[in-house]
RNA sequence: GCCCAGAUAGCUCAGUCGGUAGAGCAGAGGACUGAAAAUCCUCGUGUCGCUGGUUCGAUUCCGGCUCUGGGCA
């Protein structure tokens, strides 16, 4: 018999925290983050991670339990994720998956199958190389040589893809639209509540926009300048996260610091056009418009759709 | 008051040696199977400031007006 999991996605600054505490507290449940960024250490107020005492006693996992310089991804989301959903699931609990990284709620909730090969291999680099040297099209026409279907789906400019799917084929001797094929006909191994958050969209600019400036009287700038005094340069994966890349333009005295929010602003913005975008395609779960609602109304609303006693 | 430069897509601007117009950004839609807060694809009709004139035809040339910069008084 399958476990349950409950997801709660949709779009940043929707309100999905403060809801998935007040659902787990109803549920007694435990939260697992589907967040590529707040996992992160010292990186609190870019990427408004919630505070220990907005936790209200509800357990968080997989947050602040890197530092910024070491490297995450869908494969070790997943592979903690699945760790601390059998650890929640022995404690009698309910596992919450709550989060706007719709590629890693994708990998845990269909347990993808991540081939375990070494990353250090140089394949991607010397791709890169080829790339850099020979351009685009030279990397883009091997992958077409080796796996044409595959090909024909990306483009030839999307050189993340392209040079994926090559060094995937060259370590695994397998195809990616082989692998893709196989993985899409998984069933979730969970009984799967999956629940998206979404708003109207205007509404939801405007929140980004006040949360921005919010991010600011908090003290993002001292954030950032803290990282960078630690050593956490501007090349980290992590600092390429909303709210850390767009500011070192200033930080350098290459922009004004006007410039410089606006463009935090507006990253953020399409950022949740993507995510939407992302959840849309899935064609799965129940989307629950909050444009209108308080938050005890979305819970009860996410109650009923799970079917839980509401007592 | 006079002189100069502007007035074109939500914004910044290009352009039409006269045959009703594009770019970037914004915005919208989409893709994504080990970087995903990343990476990538598609989509541009707007009284060409208002008003007369010249012309077969004006957003484009000429006159006037309005507004906005800058300069001179």
């Amino acid at each position: 018999m399958k476990k349950p999991l409950i997801v709660i996605a949709g779009p940043t600054a929707c309100g999905k925290t403060d809801i998935a505490v007040m659902l787990a507290k109803k549920i007694n449940g435990e939260i697992i983050s589907a967040d590529s960024m707040q996992i992160y250490k010292f990186m609190d107020i870019g990427t408004a991670k919630i505070k220990k005492d907005e936790m209200q006693g509800i357990k968080h996992y997989l947050i602040d339990e890197l530092n910024p310089d070491e490297e995450f991804n869908a494969m070790i989301f997943q592979q903690k994720a699945k760790k601390y959903i059998e650890e929640i699931h022995n404690k009698g609990k309910t596992p919450i998956l709550v989060g706007g990284t719709g590629f890693y709620i994708n990998a845990l909730v269909y347990d993808n199958n991540f081939m375990l090969t070494d990353e250090d291999d140089g394949i991607r680099k010397t791709l890169y190389e080829e790339a850099e040297i020979y351009g685009k099209e030279y990397v883009y026409k091997k992958l077409e040589a080796v796996d044409p279907e595959y090909a024909s789906e990306i483009h030839f400019n999307n050189i993340k893809r392209v040079i994926r799917a090559l060094e995937y084929f060259l370590q695994t001797g397998e195809k990616m639209s082989l692998h893709n094929s196989k993985s899409k006909k998984k069933s979730s191994p969970y009984d799967l509540k999956f629940i998206i958050l979404n708003m109207d969209r205007q509404k939801l600019y405007e929140r980004i926009n006040l949360r921005v400036n919010l991010m600011l009287e908090k003290g993002l700038l001292d954030e950032i300048k803290n990282l960078l005094d630690m050593g956490y340069s501007s090349g980290l994966v992590s600092m390429q996260g909303l709210g850390y890349k767009e500011f070192m333009p200033y930080l350098e005295g290459k922009s004004s610091f006007e410039n410089a929010v606006e463009t935090l602003k507006q990253k953020t913005r399409n950022f949740a056009k993507r995510q939407l975008t992302w959840f849309k395609g899935q064609n799965l779960g129940f989307w629950l418009d909050v444009t209108n609602k308080t938050k005890e109304e979305a819970v009860w609303e996410i109650l009923n759709y799970i079917g839980a006693d509401n007592d």
